[in-house]
Parts: C-alpha cells; structure tokens; sequence
DNA sequence: ATACCAACAATGGTCGAA
DNA sequence: TTCGACCATTGTTGGTAT
C-alpha cells in the first residue's frame, strides 16, 4: 500500500489520496475516482490547522491514517450506514476541540484514549475526527485554483484543468461540445498529423451494436425523412431510438456487431502478421507487400504465411517511439 | 490492476482553405 | 475545383496514468 496520503470525509463520502497527485486512488482494493482526488488536493494543499493550534500538513496526517489503516478495517467504515455515523459523533461530541468548554481532554489523552480502543472502534473515530477536522468550508478555494496548483506541479495539469472546470452535468454530449468548443485550428492539426501516419490497409474498427443498428435506422430515417440529410439529425434520432430499445431488441444487433468483431479480429491478425514479416525485410518489403496485397483473402481466410524467423523488436520499438514523440504534443 | 480519456467506427451536405 | 473538417450519435478500443 502506497498510497497512504490523506483522508477525510464529507457528507457520507470518504476522500483518500496519495500525496503526490494520484487521479484515482485505492481504497481496501476499491478504486475511486479522480473527482475524489481533486478535493483531497484542495485541503491538503492548504496545510491543515490543529484545532488545538499548530499546523498539521498532509504527510502527518499520513502517518495517522497509516496507523489507522493498518486496522484492515477501513473497508468496514467506508460501507458502514450513516446512522453509525451520526451515533459515533454524537457519542464523542465532548470531545470535539474548539467546541467551546466542552473539550474535556488534552490532544494527548486523547490520543491515549484511543489507543486504549480496539482497533475497529479506533478506525471509526479516528476517521471521524479527521473527518469532522477537514470538512470545514474553504470558501476562498475555487476549482481554477486547483488548476494552478496542479499546473504548478507539472505533470497532469491539462487533465486535471480539463476535470476540474467540467460542467456538473457530464455526459458525453457536453464533453464532445467543450471539445468542439477547443482552438479548432490547433485540434485540426493534430488531427491532420495523425490521420497522415495512418495506414489505409489496416483494417477499419468493426462498427459496435448501435453502428450496425444505425445502418438500418438510417434507410428507415431517410425514407421516413427524405428531405432531411444532415447526419447529425440521423445521428440523434437514431441515438434516442436505441436508448429506447430493450434488451431483447438490442440483442440481434450485438449478435450482428460480435460477429463482425470477429470478422475484424481475423483481419487484424493477418494485418498484423504482414506488418512483423514486412519488418522483417526492409528492401524486400516493397516486393513482398505487393504480392501479399493480392494474398490478402487468403490471408484472412486461412493462416498459411510463415511466421517470422526472427522478431525484429529493434524495428517495433522504434514505431512506437515515433509514436510516443507524436503523442507528447 | 484499474481508471480514465480520446479516437474511431458510418453517414452526406456544407463550408472554408488551398 | 478539390480536399478535408464538421455536424451527431453510442459503444469499443488502445494508450496512458497511477
């Protein structure tokens, strides 16, 4: 376990985070989400107050989480009822620091205290004092500012900008739109860049359930429609019509879709299979390529070609270096 | 190991750039 | 005139991050 950071609660959600940026993080073999990790940064990067005075930064408050982790039980926790909740905090209420004559204990007697809990009990209040401790509002913080805080931090930044200033409501819609909403010329480019390197004899993405159900929705959307031709009106009604299909009706179409998907995972291994052996050949390629471009039914049909008599690693590792160069713009 | 995200499959009219 | 991006949709894939 490394990712031993942070911990706080809010509400009946539980936050944990690593220290040093994690997007989704683990909790007892659970991953979560990096929604999750973007309120984790806004507190610890604010370096926490003790209620009793003093400054609490986020690897201390690590080194109290770890030992609370290593009760094992912080699954327990994270699925118990609020119910729980609320009775725990009322029970230790007394104990809560800055509560105003109410604070009976010293940090250490209480921490004495806890230690004298068994393991399980000390987990929950210890995660309900961190809880409680961290929860409270931040108003000068806003979602930009954590941009600037990651931003500062290198790695990640336009992830995270991109995540932290995403519209509340985030379906897939509202993402592609933010995306159109992009410098256009900038994405065309890239684009541009990448369809360049593609290579037209690689076989295309078989198409999904809903592709293959847009074929025939399409003919029956034109007769039905004929003077419309845009294809974003297709698109939409045909994607409003599927939502409305039922499992039962879908399933001819996922039928059709695996049985391309097939189709394509035989195209792909002969495509495959032509890339490797055209590695192998360098001069001889232009020659062979040719030869195998009419060999190409056959290919897919049946795998007679000989395997490579030695991989030529050199070869694919430098594609995928060029690759990567390109993928770092 | 897992989450996350961008690209990509098809379609045809429209528009801007070269 | 030609070429390519864009529009809209859902599901899948491959790559990347942690």
């Amino acid at each position: 376990m490394n990712l031993i950071g942070f911990l706080f609660g809010e509400g009946s959600e539980v936050f944990l985070s690593g220290s040093n940026g994690l997007s989704a993080v683990q909790i007892c073999g659970r991953w979560i989400g990096k929604r999750i990790h973007l309120t984790a940064v806004r507190v610890s990067a604010l370096s926490l107050p003790y209620p009793d005075g003093g400054v609490c930064g986020a690897s201390e408050i690590g080194s109290l989480w770890h030992f609370l982790w290593l009760s094992e039980s912080f699954h327990k926790i994270y699925t118990l009822s609020l119910p729980v909740w609320d009775n725990l905090a009322a029970a230790i209420e007394p104990w809560k620091p800055g509560v105003a004559g109410k604070s009976k204990f010293s940090p250490l007697t209480r921490a004495a205290l806890w230690f004298s809990l068994s393991f399980d009990s000390l987990s929950l209040i210890g995660f309900w004092y961190f809880s409680w401790w961290n929860c409270r509002p931040i108003p000068s913080l806003k979602d930009t500012d954590l941009v600037t805080m990651r931003a500062a931090k290198g790695k990640g930044a336009a992830k995270i900008s991109k995540e932290a200033l995403k519209p509340v409501d985030d379906g897939r819609v509202g993402k592609r739109k933010a995306a159109a909403a992009d410098d256009k010329s900038s994405k065309r480019k890239a684009r541009k860049e990448k369809r360049a390197k593609k290579d037209p004899n690689k076989p295309k993405r078989p198409p999904s359930a809903f592709f293959v159900f847009l074929e025939e929705f399409r003919k029956e959307f034109k007769k039905e429609n004929p003077n419309v031709k845009g294809v974003a009106a297709v698109g939409k009604a045909g994607g409003d019509k599927w939502k409305s299909l039922s499992d039962a009706e879908k399933a001819p179409y996922e039928a059709k879709a695996a049985k391309r998907k097939a189709e394509y995972e035989k195209q792909m291994k002969a495509y495959n299979k032509k890339q490797e052996s055209g590695a192998d050949d360098g001069d001889e390629e232009s020659e062979r390529s040719r030869s195998e471009v009419n060999d190409e039914e056959d290919e897919a049909s049946g795998e007679e070609g000989q395997p490579p008599e030695e991989e030529e690693e050199e070869e694919v590792e430098d594609e995928e270096e060029e690759e990567d160069d390109e993928d770092d713009d």
